[in-house]
DNA sequence: TGTACATCAGTGAACGCGCGTTCACTGATGTAC
DNA sequence: TGTACATCAGTGAACGCGCGTTCACTGATGTAC
């Protein structure tokens, strides 16, 4: 273990991502990442030498526990019947505080100019898309691959699409009442119509 | 006619729009937007003020722009019996720049910490999801407001998730071909299905 | 047609501020012998 | 166990820069009489 070390940064990326949710990248700077770690601009300068490194790390650190998270949400529903379903509701589930969508809508942006955020940000959604597509598969093995990774493309799009509405970004006033349950309907009349 | 004035704040606002898509909200002055028109910094604040004054008055142009095409798309179709798939197909085309995607994303994490600009695209998005209904209960009267409102925002979500896959903010790894033909299938059949 | 004056459009300098980065420095902790 | 020394962790001041905003000022254009 290295205890010390490994503290120091986990604060100071927990911290990172705190003003960038909170204050957007725009107003997401050094001296308040450090005064929320609770330490010296020139302390945290000692962690990462550039602002650059700070949110390259906060990136990596998201986006792994993001990709976790969505993937054993797929994964455990295992083999059951309803196993679609049920991770579809988890992901929906797991969109409701909001903060998480506020993250990945500044990501969204900083891909747009960085190709390095934009290979990440990437390669999380093809995580799992995979997961997806597995779980398409498994419920419909006649499908094929191609259509099955295009269905699961959608539900991606939709479900990430979703995350646009939730009160954070929204007042949302489109009417949500069984918006849930009608989109895990959707995707699951998705996979299962005739192949294309 | 107000030709010089309106001249001016057009391309004002033009230039503004450009630097904003270009270089992210983070990276947005007022020095810049000067420049990029060609004029000097105290006579752009002769129009607009402040900087917050720009970013509202660009976000009104910018969506009531979309806003008039993404409707006019929508309703161009008319009674056709494969309206709805030629509108999906046309919204479609619409986001092949990225250009327009681009600036929705800035607008989208602004609108996370900006509660006029959340207002302003959820109208947007209420506009063109009125027209969406609208073509969803000519296709299928048998739906109903309620389930025909639900699934023409699963439809939204899926649109502007789609947005995200854009060649501007990723590589797009994903399987590509054929998702557009794949994803008005799957809308018109989201339309279709029996009611919940 | 000419004159006086107000408004409009545009200029340029200055302000104070927060920023990322650099750097010389200080103790504390670890290692070698 | 003690000493010498290197590395680690942290401090605080300074830098130059671009920023939004304010402001006094200047011509050009329009209006009144």
């Amino acid at each position: 273990v290295l205890p010390k070390g490994r503290e120091r940064t986990e604060s100071i990326l927990a911290a990172a991502t705190a003003v960038l949710v909170e204050e957007g990248y725009a107003a997401f700077s050094l001296r308040k990442v450090a005064a929320r770690a609770d330490m010296r601009l020139g302390n945290l300068q000692y962690y990462y030498r550039t602002k650059a490194d700070v949110v390259r790390a906060l990136l990596a650190r998201s986006l792994a526990s993001a990709a976790r998270a969505a993937e054993a949400r797929l994964l455990a529903a295992g083999d059951a019947r309803d196993a679609l379903a049920s991770a579809v509701r988890a992901v929906l589930a797991d969109q409701e505080t909001g903060e998480g969508a506020r993250l990945f809508v500044e990501l969204w942006a900083l891909a747009g100019r960085d190709p390095e955020i934009a290979a990440a940000l990437q390669a999380y959604h093809a995580g799992w898309w995979r997961a997806l597509v597995h779980l398409l598969l498994r419920a419909h093995p006649g499908l094929g691959r191609a259509v099955a990774g295009r269905r699961a493309a959608l539900a991606v799009a939709m479900l990430e699409g979703l995350t646009l509405f939730r009160p954070a970004h929204a007042p949302r006033r489109l009417p949500l009442t069984g918006l849930e349950d009608e989109a895990v309907a959707a995707i699951v009349a998705l996979a299962g119509r005739q192949g294309t």
